[in-house]
DNA sequence: TTAACATTGTGACCATAGTCAGTATACATC
DNA sequence: GATGTATACTGACTATGGTCACAATGTTAA
């Protein structure tokens, strides 16, 4: 007696899905993201084509799921280095810090591979909307709050809508990091994004 | 008697290299750029798999060859663009003006379907690096002048170089028109990008 | 002239993502 | 219990980008 008869065919289901990843994380950690074929994976986890395809509208849409169970982790972090700091800091300053971390994650934490596989499945847009893009929105909070204390502590023009100078950095970010990936390893992300906001910290004009 | 056999190799394998072009252009423009198979473009241009890969190293190389030949027009343009103002104008405003008729072109001129395609060949890097790129180079020379403009009309701070202020400017384009690569059509390019270069020009201190 | 070399070109072949008609099984309804 | 339906699953098949051993032809040097 199975145990899928018991609970029914859609645990079946997800058990089959949950095999698809871990065979996927594990194939992915042993030779790459980019050298594991689809029918790897259904090897390892001992179903077919179709199968597969049950479950994921693409490969795609799975390195996705698995990058994206990645990433949001270390996306939790930024909240957590913001706290790190007393609340009575300058916004610029933990705003310039933020952004330096930031940079160190993506270049020394997550990598160039990674990042790069992600940004261009972001592109062809094979995987849902917003599964790599929603990790973003943790960090939209931490930007906008950060606006608010310049705002508070009487440093910051308030002219701006906090949640719309957040989605400016948070666009700014993603923008200065597909630089990176397309100009790899000459651009320096930390570098050009710290430059990036001082300006727009500063101004331009006088 | 053939001009090939006059003209020498090099020759006959440039007119199959414009063969290739000329195939290609005329099936993108037919059933649009995702649609057309290396296949069709050799049957098309009456050469062998592997002619085609003696002149180009890969199915994105040609694309970008063609997208670059197509988008390096337009980009004349901005030159122009700027021309068309008083030398007197101010060149906040000038720089906005400019910002936005390079929306404008992306958007209404170039088109959803061409920018993503030239986006994603970029990250996949599969083309020789800085084909797409490069057509920039123009770009950031209208930048830089028009910083130094204002710079010398004494309404933009010195402090920083031209050069690096314009590569920031051009940075921040393509990577607000990756974003709206990602988030279209809810992401609005045009306003977007006015809304960080006005951030830009007036900065957030006080 | 001949021999070595470089370049263009051929087409069979491979790797791999994705499709689809059909099968199997669990569950709901009568 | 029979029937109908939804979901999971199979595996052969297709589409397509790319490779490679080899052939043909022009070029250069001895």
């Amino acid at each position: 007696m199975k145990t899928e008869k018991i609970n029914g065919k859609k645990l079946q289901g997800a058990e089959t899905k949950k095999k698809i990843l871990i065979s996927a994380a594990e194939l992915f950690s042993e030779y790459g993201f980019e050298k594991v074929s689809v029918d790897s994976i259904i090897a390892r986890a001992g179903i077919s084509k179709g199968g597969f395809y049950v479950h994921f509208n693409s490969k795609d849409t799975l390195t996705a799921a698995l990058i994206d169970e990645y990433v949001s982790k270390l996306d939790l972090s930024y909240a957590a280095y913001v706290k790190s700091f007393s609340e009575d800091a300058e916004a610029s300053e933990v705003l310039l810090s933020l952004v330096g971390k930031i940079a160190d994650v993506i270049t020394d934490e997550i990598g160039y591979n990674l990042i790069r596989i992600a940004y261009r499945i972001q592109i062809d847009r094979k995987a849902p909307n917003g599964t790599l893009l929603s990790s973003n929105r943790d960090l939209n909070t931490v930007f906008s709050d950060l606006f608010r204390r310049g705002v508070r502590q009487g440093t910051f023009r308030a002219e701006s809508d906090a949640k719309t100078v957040a989605e400016q950095f948070v666009t700014a970010s993603r923008g200065f990091t597909y630089e990176w990936c397309i100009r790899y390893p000459e651009f320096h992300l930390k570098d050009e994004l710290l430059r990036h906001f001082n300006l727009l910290l500063s101004g331009i004009k006088k």
